[in-house]
RNA sequence: GGGGGAAUUCCCGAGUGGCCAAAGGGGACAGACUGUAAAUCUGCUGGCAAUGCCUUCGGUGGUUCGAAUCCACCUUCCCCCA
């Protein structure tokens, strides 16, 4: 089975310009391919994340990948499918997120000579001249087409800047620069992405006469068709300041049974063989593969240490076993008691589990607040400092813990 | 450039002088049922020294005993005409 083949497998493969094309390229090791990474935000995401195996997978079998930071695109911010204009970063901010990036994108893509190569797109986007670039590559472009593109669809309705409605030529001139002066060859991306790899193959032909190929990846979306990687509207962060080991592994713990066996086929490099095997499982077993899917990804993301203490907390809070060494703690002082004692609401808004004490109250008269597994009825109780000397877990509701110590 | 409309709590969206911390829905959170799943049902959803007090309806000022609601100016957005 060529890669090709095996990401068809894995159902990672969404769109293509050129099947057979492509299937021959990448199986013989022969493409140099790009991927682009915006940088929004000063960590990558879950979504990133699918597009870094992918680049792995791709390097693995003998392609050559190249990662390229938009130090320049982010400038201006990808309309595609929102709904809004993205807030405008400040120069620094997107100087800083792309080292951000960097340091992140390291840990899994081999960089170096004869390697992956790193390329920041500010280096040529930023020097272009408005008139000659008008001239060099704008009348390639068709504002018709443009307009019909699917991911202006919701722009249509809301109103759609001029600034914004650019940002499809600035990435196909990234593909146009890249093809010259790096043999790349191929384009990947997010299924979102199609319109304007497409605008980028589009203009390597008017100008060049010359084919360069581009490819999708499905995006990750659960049983509903929202899409994966997100809490609350908040990303699933790879930078563990912002989403915690422990949280990351829950996320994925938590994924409903009929989106495990997906996420374990897209995201894990396990074998089809034992993947297809897993399918099998029914029921309550699934927490099985829901326990592999989530150890596999902290594993790739954070490690095997802090994959290892994550499954440990776990199993100590869920299944009453395993230790309790790794868990969540807060140290408190004398200086935090009052009389020598402590109230609940007080230390549930310390230890972080309630933003705020009305939340806390609410909490503890609708039951949900334990106390080394005693329910905490009345929103009055305190715990003296021999009780916190010895430790008291915490918990709200069923996911959220703390462990308490006093010094 | 001319004309019309809009901005409300996490989101959508009602509210057009006091009965408004503000309907309804979504989401989030908690409880029951479970398998740390889904579905379903229930509760809950600004803050605090809590039968009360404080802050919040784009911004700034004003009218009024009293303003999300009325007036003026400003900001942003949308629609129609050019």
């Amino acid at each position: 089975m060529g890669i090709y083949e095996e990401l068809v497998a894995r159902g990672l493969i969404a769109q293509v310009t050129n099947e057979d094309e492509i299937r021959e390229m990448v199986n013989a090791g022969k493409a140099t391919f790009y991927i682009g990474f915006d940088c929004t935000a000063d960590s990558l995401t879950a979504g990133h994340f699918m597009a870094l195996t992918l680049m792995k997978r791709l390097q693995q079998a003998g392609n050559k990948p190249i990662a390229l930071i938009g130090g320049g695109t982010t400038m201006i911010g990808d309309p595609s499918g929102r709904t809004d204009m993205r807030k405008m970063l400040t120069r620094e901010d997107i100087d800083h997120n792309a080292e951000c990036f960097k340091r992140q994108m390291e840990k899994f893509i081999e960089f170096g000579p004869g390697k992956a190569i790193m390329l920041n797109n500010a280096d040529w986007l930023l020097d272009l001249n408005y008139v000659e670039l008008l001239r060099e590559v704008g009348a390639c472009f068709s504002v018709n087409n443009m307009l019909r593109a699917e991911c202006y669809k919701q722009r249509m309705e809301k109103g759609l800047s001029f600034f914004e409605f650019n940002y499809m030529i600035m990435q196909s001139y990234d593909f146009y620069y890249l093809f010259q002066h790096y043999d790349c060859n191929m384009q990947f991306g997010g299924d979102d992405q199609w319109s304007n790899m497409l605008g980028g193959t589009e203009l390597i032909r008017k100008k060049l006469g010359k084919d360069a190929h581009a490819m999708t990846i499905t995006l990750l979306t659960d049983s509903h068709g929202k899409k994966m990687g997100k809490t609350a509207g908040n990303a699933v962060w790879l930078d563990p300041n912002k989403t915690s080991p422990y949280d990351f592994y829950q996320y994925w713990r938590n994924v409903e049974d009929a989106d495990v066996m997906k996420c374990i086929r897209m995201l894990t490099f396990l074998p089809l063989e034992q993947i297809d095997e897993m399918a099998k499982w029914e029921g309550s077993q699934l927490n099985r593969a829901k326990e592999i899917l989530a150890f596999e990804l902290t594993r790739m993301v954070h490690g095997e240490e802090e994959a290892r203490k994550a499954e440990a907390s776990a199993k100590a809070l869920f299944a009453g076993a395993g230790s309790s060494e790794n868990m969540p703690t807060t140290e408190l002082t004398e200086a935090d008691l009052a009389d020598g004692a402590i109230d609940v609401l007080t230390l549930l808004v310390k230890t972080g589990l309630c933003p705020s004490k009305s939340d806390a109250r609410r909490n503890v008269q609708q039951g949900g607040v334990t106390a080394n597994d005693q329910k905490v009825t009345d929103i009055g109780a305190t715990f003296s400092a021999e009780q916190l000397k010895s430790g008291l877990l915490l918990k709200r509701g069923k996911k959220s813990f703390n462990k308490v110590i006093l010094k």
